[in-house]
DNA sequence: CCTTTACGTAAAGCTAGCTTTACATTTAAG
DNA sequence: CTTAAATGTAAAGCTAGCTTTACGTAAAGG
């Protein structure tokens, strides 16, 4: 799974810290994030979204066309 | 957070046993989420999204007017 | 050289999502 | 009463999301 967060970030022009912050979790889980080490939980995604003004399914990128019916 | 899983499986006439299997988690997690017992994580979100053909954002309900600009 | 800012890795630890098993209740059918 | 399907609770256990601390690197500035 992929996102766009670290583009989203900077081009709101703001730090992995200053992200954190605003979204009220450590730098490690924006570092993380932003290198797709793993798959956050619904209430972050959903503040990342929400702190962009964007729908989740569009900062979050999901493996379509694998077993998709 | 609220959701409208419950709902949505009741209208496309799914028991929360074969919802669990077409999420290809188990039945417990199904009651759980639908008591809104747990904050998801984004795949399994996403995944129930898909199945009903909705936006994350219209199956789950975010607690929005708290601190909302 | 030294300090500050920004980004990155590593690893130990806590918490909560999710699984598995077991048991109880309700409704429908015989 | 018995069987079966559907829903629910309880609790033990594994895994992974997220935190915290520590250390390393590179760029900007004095």
């Amino acid at each position: 799974m992929q996102n766009r967060i670290k583009d989203l970030r900077q081009q709101h022009d703001l730090t992995q810290d200053e992200l954190a912050e605003k979204l009220e979790v450590s730098r490690q889980t924006i570092i993380s994030l932003e290198k797709g080490r793993y798959n956050p939980s619904l209430i972050l995604a959903h503040k990342i979204a929400k702190l962009f003004e964007m729908q989740i399914e569009d900062v979050f990128i999901f493996e379509e066309g694998k077993n998709n019916g």
